[in-house]
RNA sequence: GGUCCCGUAGCUCAGCUGGAUAGAGCAGCUGACUUCUAAUCAGCAGGCCGCAGGUUCGAAUCCUGCCGGGAUCGCCA
């Protein structure tokens, strides 16, 4: 039984024994003491003034003596006010740390037979990665490993928007433009070789409709068209849409090729993959970066007819229903959702048609009862009313669905907007913190006897540390600002400042040389900073426990951040190498390695690599 | 307009299953490196926790209403 457990029984326990009530563990809450007062953890006794009908301190001093002569763990206590401190005796510290000291997996649980899967990233392929995405890449991976410590096995899955009218909009430009250009033959990466012709397209079909506009046919559309009091410009911005499927030379162009697709003509089709393959090599490079990897790409182009024999299911269990025009719905009303169209009245299926299927392939694929999608909250409804769907389906999966949404990001100067060019590209970003740490790595020189390789890998880890830790740690439910000159700095609160406390201790353990961890024993009287850190170690696994419940990682940057902010002062505070005695050295060795130890486990579940020099 | 999310220091964020005097970082000012990596530490200054009610011994935290910002609302994904 854990301490909190022991000590949670414990009142409960003395409760009955003192007062003949009994109280309900809810009620009892039991959190560590704040710094300034002497203890570990403090139990709030004014929830059980009622039943004792003595006063707090009063019941406090009662319970208190009750807890510390009968649990070996609680050595003395004190009362103040309505707050029953308790002190943890240093023996049980010292045996706790020992154990922690010889786990090199502490925190992690062991596996449990149970699949769990997790979507994220899903990018289209007409555009290299953004900022957009690295929130989300960041998200999802954190999760998984988040579920892989509490023993699950997680698989990792995208699902690639491949197909569709966009990546036609580039194949067009390329082959209308391109003379035939690759990536190589540019010195392109793929993903933005690619991105170049899809924005080259709609730069050609903005001039294609400006120049419509003008024309005799254009002025015609705008004279039959357009609204009372509605201006030239308004108006031909509202009609871009239609101009695109119904005048323009470019749109029927792109349409055609969209058929043409679908048609499954060869020379389409290769030319599609072509594209898209270069898309994926530029992909997997940012990946690469990120050290982020997948177990199972989805493809749409593979996925988009899906989902029909769902809807025919349904249909048939009269869980959906047939308009009259043909379209089939679900009637979500009486869960406070909308009616929401399932099948066009064509027979073709929409996003929704497509997600129940995927789903069931998965589950099939994978036979994961949990699933977590990453997508951002502008999709909350819809998830809403797919998951709603699959449990009036009664998938067997339907009830361990999560939708994990997360805010956008925000500029300091406002929202990321592709047509003004404001959007963060995700390759140019890594290069900008990894420069960003190169600077401030030479300015140190603290690598200088490194080889050049190795310098580089340092620099890389420091970079994307500060990077990765400034986006996860941020609630993900919040919309975030990202200011691209805080998120290159290494100190104060970031990646860069945690992975310095524990380069200071493997610097410290290098100097030590051979740890005699017998000797640690002699050391009886812990001082309140080694308590302090202690307790935090302790808490280590139950914070991935919640961090896990909430999808949550910023529970965990948040933790690391503190243990960090704990080690360096007591770094500063008191002398390691030159303890004033043997005990104490090898002691705070041991407790020094056993921090080292969570910060590597815990900001690994973030995603980030601890370098052993900086 | 309906529904959902957010609102805490100048800025970026913690704290929200109710508990002690609301915490960090950045920016500003002051100090600490011949001593284990100063990417560090210590200090100063900075707050009607959006507003108003309610519940409670106790509210940044829970409930209601309002204000401000954002998302979304049947054939885009």
């Amino acid at each position: 039984m854990s301490i909190v457990q022991t000590l949670e029984q414990g009142v409960l326990d003395g409760i009955r024994d003192l007062y003949g009530k009994e109280v309900d563990a809810a009620q009892v809450t039991l959190s560590p003491t704040r710094k300034e007062f002497e203890g570990d953890y403090t139990v709030v006794v004014f929830p059980f003034t009622r039943l004792a009908r003595k006063k707090p301190e009063e019941i406090g001093a009662e319970l208190g003596q009750w807890l510390q002569d009968r649990l070996d763990t609680v050595t003395h206590f004190n009362v103040i006010k309505g707050f029953l401190n308790l002190s943890i005796s240093d023996a049980y510290w010292r045996r706790f740390l020992e154990d922690v000291y010889r786990d090199e997996s502490y925190g992690l649980q062991p596996a449990r037979d149970e699949r769990f899967m997790v979507e994220f990233s899903s990018p289209n392929t007409n555009k290299p990665l953004h900022l957009g995405h690295i929130r989300n890449i960041l998200l999802g991976w954190s999760v998984s490993r988040l579920f892989e410590a509490l023993g699950y096995e997680v698989v990792r899955v995208q699902i690639v928007n491949d197909r569709g009218i966009a990546i036609c909009k580039s194949m067009l430009a390329w082959q209308k433009f391109g003379r035939g250009a690759t990536p190589e033959s540019a010195g392109i990466k793929g993903d933005h070789f690619v991105g170049r012709y899809y924005v080259l397209f709609e730069q050609k079909f903005r001039e294609e409709y400006r120049a419509w506009q003008q024309s005799e046919a254009g002025q015609a559309v705008l004279r039959a068209n357009r609204k009372e009091g509605q201006g030239e410009e308004d108006f031909f911005k509202a009609f871009k849409n239609t101009y695109f499927n119904e005048h323009s030379p470019l749109g029927a162009e792109a349409r055609d090729m969209l058929l043409k697709w679908e048609a499954g003509e060869p020379d389409t089709v290769a030319l599609w993959k072509q594209m898209n393959s270069w898309v994926y090599e530029g992909f997997d490079q940012t990946y690469d970066q990120l050290g982020v990897d997948f177990h199972k790409t989805y493809y749409e182009s593979d996925t988009y007819l899906s989902g029909k024999d769902i809807v025919a299911e349904g249909l048939e269990r009269e869980i959906f229903f047939r308009k009259d025009d043909g379209s089939v719905w679900v009637d979500l009303t009486d869960a406070k959702l909308d009616e929401k169209l399932l099948l066009r009245r064509d027979g073709t299926s929409v996003y929704m048609t497509q997600d129940l299927g995927t789903a069931r392939m998965r589950y099939e694929d994978y036979g994961a009862r949990r699933m977590v999608y990453v997508v951002g909250d502008e999709q909350n409804y819809h998830f809403q009313v797919l998951f709603e769907i699959l449990k009036r389906l009664e998938e067997p999966y339907a009830d361990g669905l999560h939708h994990l949404s997360y805010g956008m990001v925000d500029l300091p100067t406002g929202k990321m907007k592709s047509r003004e060019g404001t959007v963060v590209d995700a390759d140019d970003l890594i290069a900008e913190v990894i420069e960003e740490a190169r600077k401030n790595s030479l300015e140190r020189g603290t690598l200088a006897d490194l080889s050049p390789e190795e310098q580089e890998a340092v620099v890389r880890k420091v970079g994307l540390a500060a990077l990765k830790f400034f986006i996860v740690k941020v609630h993900p439910q919040k919309r975030m600002v990202f200011n691209p000159r805080e998120s290159v700095d290494l100190q104060g609160q970031t990646g860069p400042y945690v992975q310095n406390a524990y380069v200071r201790i493997q610097s410290v353990l290098r100097k030590a040389g051979a740890l005699n961890a017998e000797a640690a024993t002699g050391y009886a009287q812990l001082l309140p900073d080694e308590r302090d850190l202690i307790a935090r170690l302790y808490a280590f696994p139950e914070v991935i426990a919640e961090a896990a419940a909430a999808y949550d990682p910023s529970e965990v940057a948040n933790y690391c951040y503190d243990l960090a902010k704990a080690y360096h002062k007591f770094y500063h505070d008191h002398s390691i190498l030159r303890a004033e005695s043997e005990a104490a050295k090898a002691f705070r060795l041991q407790l020094s390695t056993a921090i080292a130890r969570v910060l590597r486990n815990g900001m690994d579940l973030l995603g980030i690599d601890m370098p052993e020099r900086m």
